[in-house]
This record gives structure tokens, sequence and C-alpha cells, in this order.
DNA sequence: GGTTTAACGAAGCTAAACTTCGGGTTGTAA
DNA sequence: TTACAACCCGAAGTTTAGCTTCGTTAAACC
């Protein structure tokens, strides 16, 4: 099992959760500005699901970064 | 309207498009890899659709490229 | 002409995104 | 030691948007 397999949902989740940190947001300030439920928006970070593609633009405008970098994975 | 203001869906698709073609796939041929109609494939390069998060990965997984290029636009 | 590739609509289906409930954990500050 | 903030976590229900299945049209190439 490499760590290379991990999912693209998780891989996004974590990287979704150190932009929003980076910016000082919490998952509540970030869900009312995207228009989701906190609880979606931790289900999102923790990798159960990701986002659709409409809030995943909603997202990027919310954080006000490139729909690219929330794929930039190490 | 700015040209930028373009829908994510949108700049998807035409990256999507451009993609698959450099890769010398025709949509049928991507369809069958990642298990998807060739309907499916084409209102995604249309921007009628966003693909889940599931087919994201098995997108590129099958075009053998990461997700962050995939949102490269110009 | 015949074949391939892909655009395009409409109408239905279904999986996955999303919500709503409830409870648990950690940190920290009063 | 309590109170609050921020977040994790599971289960069960709802909704929506991704996906399919029909069918038509058209350009490009042989």
């Amino acid at each position: 099992m490499t760590p290379e397999s991990t999912s693209l949902k998780k891989q996004f989740g974590k990287r979704l959760q150190q932009v929003r940190s980076s910016r000082g947001l919490t998952q509540e300030e970030l869900a009312e500005k995207v228009g989701l439920t906190i609880e979606s928006i931790s289900n999102i970070e923790r990798g159960i699901h990701g986002p659709s593609f409409d809030n995943l633009e909603k997202i990027t405008t919310a954080l006000n970064v490139p729909a690219k970098s929330l794929f930039e994975f190490e």
C-alpha cells in the first residue's frame, strides 16, 4: 500500500483544510460563504466525499484561490 | 461580461478536451477507460456538467496526468 | 456513398453530495 | 471545573447533479 494511493478525495480534503486555515477561516465561516453546512465542509476536509463542481467553484471564490491550487499536493 | 467569468465546468471541459486530444484518444476510448458513456464524456467536455470526484480521479489515471493539470487554464 | 467522430436535446434514473440529528474530543480561558 | 469554540464522527434521510438512454444532426475523412 503506497502512500500515493491515497484517494483524491482525501488529498483534496487535506489540502482544503490547509488553505482554509492559512486564510484564517473556520469551517463555519467557510460554510457560510460557500452556502453549505459546517458538517458538509467537515466531510469534504475529512475526505468522506468531494464537493460538486458547482460547490468547488464557490469554494475557490470564497478562498480567493485558483482551483488549480486546491489540487497541489505533496 | 469578462471572459474570465466562464464557469469552472466550461473551463475544465475545454481543458479536458485538449489533454485527451493530445493523448490521441477519442471520446469513446476515454469513456471506456473511465467507465462512463461517450455522451457523458461529451457533456463534461462541453461544460454541461462536471465529473464526480470519483470519476475525476479515474479520468486523471486514464489520461496519466495529475489532477492539477486539468485545472491549468489560460 | 459509407464510416468515424462528436455536437446536441430531452427525459428519466441513481449515485453521491448534502442535510439533519445526535454525541464525543481537544484546547483554552475564565 | 465549567464553559465555550472548533472540530471530529456516525447514522439515517433528502435532494440534486451527475449519469444514462433514447434519438437527431453534422462535419471530416476514406
